[in-house]
DNA sequence: GGTATTTTGTGAAAGCTTTCACAAGATCCG
DNA sequence: CGGATCTTGTGAAAGCTTTCACAAAATACC
């Protein structure tokens, strides 16, 4: 099957969850793996599994399920993982600390080559083998580190200005966890991590049952 | 119109980002908004502004728009905004340390009121106003605390645990920080922030462009 | 080798969500 | 007061996503 333009982005999140399946699969020495099974752990039914899976090829085999390694390297190459990630973090707060010490990221290849913030007291802390950059560097810091992909951890009401610089400065992605909603050009991928919009939400679901 | 038994999930939350767009306006003295401009701010369309509102009610005039004032009420009501929360927190690491000085939470009405962790060297210590407590009181402080809301920020590995528990005790929201999808009862609100997958999503997005 | 069983891949159907488009109600202004 | 203008509320249409259901391909076993 051809990869149409435009893959749901939902199907792409049920990827990433998917590969998290088949890697604990394959820690438990799995070698295939049934839609259903794949299903099952991914929160979803068989139907959407073949459907997501559908979009990108045929990767299983009839009357047998998928070959758990195979299917592995062929999302991590769907989803761009096998190539390691360069990440800046903009705001070395809480939040910003807590997202450089997170493991997952490192784990993931998603490697964090620079840290800025525009406080100077923050400014040339030793944050694990990096130090804390001033902001006024980070055009430049951004193009000499080539940096992919740029995590926002500022205060919601300078969030709009850093990513205006960060896509001045030639960055194509960005992750977002200021409360507000940012933008960006069309060409430039923007995720936004709104943690008081998810309570809201729940508080909207104990109001209503 | 009556409202429908099931509100979608993206209507509930653009309300909160309508919410946040109104005290925008307000505070820039605004006494009465159109649907358009909403939509701009909101960063959505005229028609799903009022679309989304007419699930709940009939808030604006034609020819003139919504009122400020009365709209942030309504919708504060609607999201279950004018009650106070009672939230608490398990996982004491730097995830946790983030979110518990996370100022918009308190500013938005939802006051974490207990945390706890399994670490014995974390236990005891202050936290704010708090004592990080052991996860062998949680049942009972939980029920104590009148606890509704429960934010998780433990390793992947046991979050599952930690939601059979909190659901054991009678919480009936979760805010899921762990990299896992996890189970619970239907009659359980149950929100996951996967920031892996968003990154993975950017990624993708780079890797398809 | 042949028959029963398993499980994929995929069109078609069903179900949701967003967008369209316009009648109806309200304001504004001369 | 009356005509021009504005803007909501909402059915209907369009667009997406998920689910269904089954032919086709592969395995398993006697």
């Amino acid at each position: 099957m051809l990869r149409p333009k435009s893959i749901p982005e939902s199907t792409v999140r049920r990827m990433s969850l998917y590969l998290r399946s088949l890697q604990e699969a394959q820690d438990a020495g799995m070698a295939s793996i049934s839609s259903d099974e794949l299903a099952e752990r991914g929160g979803t039914t068989s139907a959407q599994v073949r459907k997501d899976l559908s979009f990108f090829g045929s990767f299983g085999k009839r009357g047998f399920g998928y070959p758990v390694r195979e299917l592995i390297g062929a999302i991590r190459d769907i989803l761009g993982l096998d190539h390691t990630w360069r990440v800046a973090l903009v705001g070395a707060g809480r939040i910003g600390s807590a997202l450089f010490g997170y493991e997952d990221f490192q784990r993931r290849g998603f490697h964090i080559r620079a840290v800025f913030d525009s406080d100077p007291a923050k400014v040339g802390q030793a944050w694990g083998g990096l130090t804390v950059r001033s902001d006024a560097e980070m055009e430049t810091a951004l193009r000499e580190g080539e940096i992919e992909i740029v995590i926002i951890a500022v205060p919601a009401e300078a969030a709009q200005r850093v990513v205006d610089r960060v896509v001045r400065a030639g960055v194509r992605a960005v992750l977002n966890f200021a409360p507000a909603r940012l933008r960006a050009p069309e060409s430039v991928a923007l995720r936004t991590v709104d943690m008081s919009t998810e309570m809201e939400s729940l508080a909207f679901a104990l109001n209503n049952s």
